[in-house]
DNA sequence: TCGGACATGTAAGATGTTACATGATTCG
DNA sequence: CGAATCATGTAACATCTTACATGTCCGA
């Protein structure tokens, strides 16, 4: 996937690695991730098997850097993968929600701050996305980059969303787990744990 | 991370590496995925490293079965994975909105399809997800893993929601490029020329 | 002159995929 | 009897992560 993923940007022009890993690190961080290692390796890959060329490119003022461009097989290997049926997509992969999956039981586990610090991680994930203006491609007629981000933005949302949800009601159920810790068995709900908004939980044994 | 998914799981009680690989394709596959290959693989070194343990049981009318066990080892290992920060979520990776965002340009090509067949895929994974109950878990008192299942249903539910929102777009924009081409485009600053459209696209009805 | 962005790489090891391989039991 | 499900593996290969490594240029 990566190797289309290059081929993909360098459909648009020349690129260097590094510009490359920017934008895969801005433009598509919402559908894949890489880091520049592999980017790099795998350009010379893709050069080794005649897909790209590329030349130096020392500009003035500036650190000389290698310029990547798509060759026919390159455009070739392109169309081949974009002909593919669009199925078998990609299986979910989401270790923050194995995490909170196999979270269970721990009697004073204090999944609480890490569910409000991941809430707080996906706000700036959102507020990146709307931020950033898509880069326009002419290679891009009908506006699919966009509506991508757009799609990405909705999920953003609905997981913030849901982490709201999640939180309020482990607050309401387990509060009083932050206050005594080392209880554990039938923990029933007390009438009233506390106000709606908790203090923060500090460790209280020593 | 697989590592930490099946000791998740045999904290539950015993399992065989068959069921552990359909658990993955069950009750978590709205968070992970892995061949059956791997997962043998894993528990052997799983093994090996003192973190479960495990016997062959040959269960009279079936086939023998190995039946792994957590060892205390394996039990601390949960623990300091469940203690660590929750953050670093998962770098998105999603094959069919990258084939989306590169998609572009081509003049007749054949999106469209591939994408109500995308829809129809994620419908079935939503139904899927509606039908089967969660499996319960006395390990999960707070019903966390039900709650994963709920977002991933949202999930689903958002990307039939932007698939439909898309196809309908597509459709109108480029309902000539389908057609008899007699119908005029509007919308797009792009002054598309009706002249290169291939006659057949691909499906072969003969 | 120091830190941050620019810029590019190598190597070891972990993780994941694909293909090959085997054999039992159950149901129609 | 054949297909599906149960059940477990190996091997080759591809991909990805983590750590190490090296420099330049620019602005404060």
């Amino acid at each position: 996937m990566l190797d289309m993923i290059l081929l993909g940007y360098l459909a648009d022009g020349p690129r260097s690695g590094y510009d490359l890993k920017l934008l895969l690190e801005t433009d598509s961080a919402h559908f894949w991730h890489a880091h520049h290692s592999q980017i790099y390796t795998t350009l010379r890959r893709l050069e080794r098997r005649g897909l790209i060329r590329s030349r130096k490119q020392a500009a003035r003022g500036l650190q000389e850097r290698r310029v990547y461009t798509l060759a026919a097989a390159g455009r070739d290997a392109l169309e081949t993968w974009r002909d593919l049926p669009l199925l078998a997509a990609a299986p979910p992969k989401d270790t923050a929600l194995a995490r909170i999956f196999f979270a269970g039981s721990q009697p004073a586990r204090d999944l609480l701050p890490e569910l409000r610090r991941l809430r707080s991680a996906r706000r700036d994930r959102l507020t990146e996305l709307k931020r950033r203006p898509s880069i326009p491609a002419p290679s891009d007629p009908d506006d699919l980059r966009p509506l991508t981000r757009a799609y990405a933005r909705a999920v953003e949302a609905l997981t913030i969303r849901w982490l709201d949800e999640l939180i309020a009601r482990l607050e309401s159920t387990g509060a009083r787990l932050e206050s005594t810790g080392a209880r554990r068995g039938q923990t029933k709900t007390k009438p009233r744990p506390t106000a709606t908004r908790p203090k923060r939980a500090g460790q209280g044994r020593s």
